[in-house]
DNA sequence: TTGAAAGCGGTACCAT
DNA sequence: ATGGTACCGCTTTCAA
């Protein structure tokens, strides 16, 4: 393949003037630079990226971290991100981490060793510290779904107490009094933000907080079968389970089946995340969007903005405001039929 | 950070032997080496991968090519593909394709503008020919689930065929006799060879195929629906549908249980791919296994022996067999409970 | 076994 | 507006 040399010698200029037409910066005289283009063309010429990372210092490369990649969760992420870079001529670099902290660091320093000039981070393991050593180490990188405070203008988050809020208050709205709330683990600061909006369409509704219709589980299934048996030992049955996640309540939906109710008469289901297959359960399932994608999109632009100096035009904003998207799953209490 | 010349000369050698332990090839002698690796280690001393590249017109990436990054289809092979490439020390760069012909084209140069020192493809609107010329470019590449003569030892598929019928014959060993097909769009290769796979199956069990009873979709849920209600009205309905694809067979779900069907007792329903939803329909979906994931890895395989030289131990098969992977979809038709 | 030096294909600064 | 040229950080002959 030609290179610029060849294209230069051809066009019968220097190889600098034909940096310039490549970049488009600096001026060059039409006809001169009509004379490059013409070569360019006959020779189906393309600039050799690696040469010009090497000589820029600037790889136009963006890593990204992901904790799993065989999953739905991240998919749409991904490929908002890729469209978003790649319009503005950047490769994507893709990892995964596992959600194993070794590993999420090795892909850390993966990414980095590929000179990626920013990263997308994904991440579930790895601690705040090393994220904030990191940005003292100079490393570019926005932060996904994880708020630290110290470098908040990198970190893209969903408002997980609203959307906690929002699907308490669907219920609410549809007349459930008796709701059930099935968490993900505590440790993990969003699951603890989604609780608190629970909390906080209770109270709003006069509805009294019971921490015994909270079961806290681990955001998998399996969590949201035992979850659900739990909440059925209880007194006073519900007639509602909101639940973390939408892997949670599918496992609720399970087990209500299993147990011989019917939903969503007898039992309203509401997740959280809006994942594909949230369409493809019996009942279909109401859920909370959870817009990654968008806050992939963000992410993207923030590092056209900062680290490649490029205007974009949007503006940024790092907190993602939620929205119920109501299924079948929800319904009012059998209840209200009976009056 | 520290460049080559730092480490030589902190070691004492000249950067050609820095280069040599670098690349762990040519022989140094153990004292040198020691001294060279003390350096690197002291400067915190990484090789740059791009001057490398251009040093060695080797990029080390590969491209990978999905027709959607946003869905459950190909999360898995880009997962094991990036894993497989990853440990080899390769960097995968993917794009999405869109199914469209102008956009394919457009990422496949994109990549190959990329540097990358192979690709592997998963398209679907491309035609043959341009990946012929692409051969001949002599741009190192590998297919995934697309045959093409001239060019079948980079081709890497499903066996179709044997897909189909082992679908059609999960149904007729539960005693199904009446099996309805609905197939994909029949300008795909895949659609008619499941479809024939179809065919075989029934004339194996000596079951009169009657073209009657195949209706041709394709391959999105809608026509699924659509497949179940011409079914549905033809003279003898079906016990059993055999779908081309997941996404049609949950249409047929959904369709039977809005005409009030009980499945599986009154309908057994069969996808193809086996996504990871199948799980969660209800009932869940009986399905046939689409390797898409080992064909990933085997591509990638492919590509570190033939375009790397790596001899990865690993025995390059072109050809994938499929498994049916039996859920609550499918069961003995209500005549046999009958008798 | 080691070193010297010529690229790899560009960018960007300094002149003109 | 254009050309000359010194890098960017490494690989890879060719000699020693």
């Amino acid at each position: 393949m030609a290179n610029i040399y060849q294209v230069a010698e051809r066009a019968g200029v220097s190889l600098a003037t034909v940096s310039r037409v490549i970049n488009g910066k600096s001026k060059v005289a039409q006809r001169t630079k009509d004379r490059v283009e013409i070569a360019m063309q006959e020779l189906g010429y393309r600039p050799n990226s690696i040469a010009q990372s090497l000589a820029s210092a600037t790889s136009n490369r963006v890593g990204i971290l992901v904790s799993v990649l065989d999953g739905p969760f991240f998919s749409n992420m991904l490929a908002s991100i890729e469209t978003t870079l790649r319009d503005a001529g950047k490769h994507v670099i893709i990892t995964a981490g596992h959600s194993d902290e070794a590993k999420e660091k090795e892909a850390i320093e993966f990414l980095i060793s590929c000179r990626c000039d920013a990263l997308i981070l994904c991440i579930d393991s790895i601690s705040d510290d090393y994220l904030i050593e990191l940005s003292d180490r100079n490393v570019q990188f926005a932060v996904i779904n994880h708020q630290i405070p110290q470098i908040a203008e990198r970190c893209f988050i969903v408002d997980n107490e609203q959307g906690g809020y929002l699907a308490t208050k669907s219920a609410i709205d549809k007349g459930h009094k008796q709701i059930g709330y099935i968490s993900g683990p505590s440790y993990k600061e969003d699951a603890r933000l989604r609780l608190r909006g629970h909390q906080r369409a209770l109270e709003e509704a006069g509805i009294e907080f019971d921490a015994d219709y909270v079961y806290c589980g681990d955001y998998h299934d399996s969590s949201g079968e035992a979850g659900f048996d739990y909440l059925q030992s209880l007194d006073k049955s519900c007639t509602a389970i909101v639940c973390g996640n939408d892997d949670m309540a599918t496992g609720v939906i399970f087990a209500a089946r299993r147990a011989g109710i019917n939903m969503p008469q007898q039992l309203s289901v509401i997740g959280f995340d809006d994942l594909i297959f949230a369409r493809y359960t019996y009942p279909s399932l109401t859920s909370v969007e959870n817009p990654i994608s968008d806050m992939g999109t963000m992410a993207a632009f923030w590092i056209l903005q900062t680290v490649y100096k490029q205007s974009t035009g949007n503006k940024i904003e790092n907190l993602f405001k939620t929205r119920v998207v109501v299924r079948d799953s929800l319904s009012e209490p059998i209840f209200i039929n009976d009056m």
